[in-house]
DNA sequence: AAAATGACCAGATTGGTCTTTTGGTCATTA
DNA sequence: TAATGACCAAAAGACCAATCTGGTCATTTT
């Protein structure tokens, strides 16, 4: 001990009270003092407290990315490993405070600075299915597609489902959503007689 | 003439003044300037505001329906119907004046009032959809399946296609969204050898 | 000398007060 | 009897002093 990493303790702290009390409520001097750091320490690391944030959300993105790669199988189906990503990304988003946090500020506030860094991490999760997508469509397990539409599609259908169909509805259980996920975007509604 | 239909009166003003400023920035004696009317005599015809406001929002939902039954053509396929359906609800929501005020509103302002009017919209746009799908699994022309479900991730695929995609992308064509409907939906995206 | 710090500042935010507006009522009018 | 607009309570808005906050930098600490 001794050395300390004052950078990565700022790091903490931030994440630490950016779950705690969102983006906007969040002030550098809270962080400063949760890190036992001078508030201008803060600023040798970060220009501002923006790009604090954004090195947060980066971090979480890695998160989300370490989640879903841990439950994706190779010998797995396609859309049984699309089915895993999507419902991890989904729990994830639901367990995890610094998430809820910025769900709810986005919802209640629509705090800029939060929706841009909501549809980073929104990004990112596209980017990552396009992989999967791109490799099915090589492998043949898929037709060929536009990766990008692909995975943007398949992102908010499933979102649809499990968030915005609750509004009006009783919730769709995992297992069930698996199977309107196939019938509609991998066997499609047409009879194939 | 001579007799006037003073609650027609009201009704084309009040959807005018919505039309022009929004649920909250319209006010009562506004209307009733515009409907050459005395305040009070909006009361013998209408509860609240509110009520008002929900009276016109019930001719949208109509004017939207009519909009839509004006494209659909019992001849040809369920695809074709749909994709016009959809192309119609979102031209309508483009090019008339309230509802794009109201989704203004809505996106910027969250008046609640707001937020629940074109929940009431979608959800008539959803029950729509349904007696189209309904009948065609009659005919067999696609397969069984929750005829409401079907319709709400419908209606959520074709704006997501078509409102949110250009947020980050050129927008896609008509044409282009009624393949990609097409593929994803009605044929799906397993190769089927 | 290099790194860390917190007092400091301009601009933004907040909380509280006073003023205006607005939805809705009802006594009066036509 | 139907219509009206003056009227009212409550909500929204304007206003302003006091506080807070992101960011800087002269001073201190190591």
């Amino acid at each position: 001990m001794g050395i300390i990493d004052r950078k990565k303790l700022i790091h903490e702290a931030a994440a630490k009270s950016f779950s705690l009390y969102g983006y906007k409520a969040t002030t550098m001097e809270q962080v400063a003092k949760l890190a036992n750091v001078g508030k201008g320490t803060i600023y040798t690391f970060y220009k501002t407290k923006e790009e604090l944030f954004e090195e947060i959300i980066k971090t979480l993105i890695i998160d989300i990315k370490l989640a879903v790669e841990q439950v994706l199988d190779e010998s797995a189906t396609f859309h049984e490993n699309v089915n895993r990503a999507l419902y991890t990304v989904h729990e994830f988003r639901e367990s995890h405070q610094l998430t809820i946090k910025l769900i709810q500020e986005e919802r209640d506030m629509g705090t800029q600075t939060v929706v841009e860094a909501m549809q980073q991490v929104e990004q990112a999760i596209v980017q990552y299915m396009m992989g999967i997508i791109q490799k099915a469509i090589e492998t043949g397990e898929i037709k060929p597609c536009d990766p990008e539409i692909t995975a943007f599609v398949m992102l908010k259908m499933y979102f649809s489902l499990i968030i915005d169909w609750q509004r009006n509805h009783p919730p769709l259980g995992k297992e069930e959503i698996s199977k309107l996920f196939e019938l509609y975007l991998l066997k499609g509604l047409s009879q194939n007689d």
